[in-house]
DNA sequence: CTGAAAGCGCTTACAG
DNA sequence: CTGAAAGCGCTTACAG
């Protein structure tokens, strides 16, 4: 059917190995050979079989990434990112959802999804470093984000506890003295949820303000969430001059119910997040947050991932990488509030 | 290396063939030889090698996605959900970001993109039907959106004239006259701008509220384009009392602006958008808008893709699906304004 | 610098 | 119901 690379060697007088050189950019090949090769290439339109290539050379040029939702801001524009890098170093990604359960998460490490996929960018939620160490195989592999931090895995991250400190540090500098929290992950402490809440208290500490539970309310990432835990605590008479929401979603969504509910924000509380994801600047009022290196946080994984790949990183050694991080003050939560 | 089906056919004591039927559940073999080989393949852990599988079958399982950016908030629930149908299948997705640009539309209809696909779902924004069916090859391709209504082509879609006429009449019937609508694209009249601004003009028509072309403000459809665009009627003179942003950013957008600027929404100005986007809920205020039904586009297409590539439905005649609407009316345009 | 041959791991007619 | 053989289209040692 297709145009092979034996109708090429037909077509310019030479043999598949002399093809295969050409496409392979090969040195030591007599330019009028080349030239030949090419000729013959472009007259038959010929186009190379990817998946007899990656049969035989084991490598597929694309690589998998594992989140747990696409369609969550932060991850759709992380994932828009990443393709992107990855793109401008001739590999493609592929997606695959976990929706936050454990036997995706297994099955990417070694199912179907490790075999596509020269290498993983993964985003555990659920199974921790030993089992990830269990069934890792050999392909390369790099964390995102920071739910494990262990000397056996590249991963790239961001600056979770500093960033969270900031911006405790700016609520706190604005005069709020009552920060909720919303979305702590109690159980856990080595994820963002833990990082960010470290951060918070630490700032608190720094201030000399003191800690209070009742201020902490625990709950998943999504926007309805941070509506709900809202809701709760006024309707707790809990009270606060403050919401920290651990990502922006939260924020937002705690932002609408407060709205809702009459509270002025930032008079009566002051709001932030924690993302800056493009809806941070447009929400009204928009929505002060940390931007926490995006880009960087893509360029590098992506990086660190296809040099792991190619074997331009020595072994042996994990890489751990954090962006840098910067405070995005607006109007939900202004210098002097 | 890894385990192969001549270690399975070995261990079991059966040939190559057998194994094969087994793994691809042909129906006539003896329960006893397939339960021989079952235990093999789970003794020794076998996998299929999927490229082997790809190589010889021609078929790769992958579906390919081409849309301009998946940190879109509408492409980027739209990806999920189509990846949860396709999965649910036994396919995957493969997304190529064309950020609307012509060249990578072409070469994801021939190029390496195409290969790695058994079809593609396309959201054309540059080329026209011509140059598509000039280079379309074998492979099934869905069209999704309505950049291109031709018989020629499968096309899943929403209504959205209706639609747009059905949010228009909303507005009317809540006293607005002055709608003014943020997104048009001039130069197209079959795209979604086009059509919705069509749907709009319709609605004025069968109100009897004569149309003013001071009222159209052109743009592209990012959240920041909505803004400036009411930020130019602003400043304009414009008199409005309604903006429909022809997507649901684009709304958010405007509605940001108009809130800085001291506006009240919805008593001066009510705001309405289009898609339904997981934002839309938590805006402050919340936003009207249009429900496309995105969930009944994912899995409609997911479903005519796949019945194409594997020979379920009639080839000759071109599909063309609508998937059906709803009025979401919410606070930034209630009932009665 | 170039060629002939083997083989990556499957599926698919073809026999029986 | 099952087996022996060919071949999908490349890359990769191995020669020369």
């Amino acid at each position: 059917m297709a145009v092979t690379m034996n109708d090429v060697a037909r077509a310019a007088g030479v043999s598949l190995k002399t093809v295969s050189n050409v496409l392979n950019d090969y040195e030591f090949i007599r330019p009028a050979t080349k030239k030949r090769v090419q000729d013959a290439i472009a007259e038959l339109g010929y186009e190379a079989n990817l998946t007899a290539r990656s049969l035989r050379s084991g490598k597929t040029r694309m690589l998998g990434l594992v989140l747990s939702d696409l369609s969550a801001p932060y991850y759709a524009e992380l994932a828009s990112r990443l393709m992107k890098a990855a793109s401008r170093r001739g590999y493609r990604v592929l997606v695959e959802q976990s929706d936050a359960a454990g036997e995706v998460e297994l099955n990417a490490l070694q199912g179907p999804f490790r075999q596509l996929t020269d290498g993983l960018l993964f985003t555990p939620l659920v199974i921790d470093a030993d089992t990830i160490a269990a069934r890792l195989g050999k392909k390369p592999l790099v964390l995102l984000g920071e739910h494990i931090l262990d000397p056996r895995f590249d991963l790239v991250t961001m600056k979770n506890g500093e960033a969270a400190a900031a911006l405790t540090a700016h609520l706190l500098a604005g005069g709020r003295r009552r920060i909720a929290v919303i979305g702590a992950h109690p159980d856990e402490s080595a994820g963002s949820a833990g990082l960010r809440l470290n951060g918070y208290r630490k700032a608190l500490d720094e201030a000399g303000v003191p800690f209070d539970p009742a201020l902490i309310a625990p709950c998943d990432w999504r926007r309805d969430n941070g509506a709900a835990a809202v809701a709760g605590l006024l309707d707790g008479g809990v009270e606060f001059d403050a919401v920290f929401g651990l990502n922006d979603v939260l924020a937002l969504g705690a932002m609408h119910e407060l709205l809702i509910r009459g509270v002025h924000v930032p008079r009566d509380v002051a709001v932030a997040g924690f993302d800056d994801i493009d809806e941070a600047r447009f929400a009204s009022p928009s929505l002060t947050t940390v931007s926490p290196g995006m880009e960087e946080i893509a360029e590098r994984s992506i990086g660190l991932l296809i040099d792991r790949i190619e074997g331009r990183e020595a072994e042996g050694q994990a890489a751990h990488i954090e962006a840098g991080f910067q405070l995005e003050v607006r109007e939900s939560a202004p210098q002097v509030s």
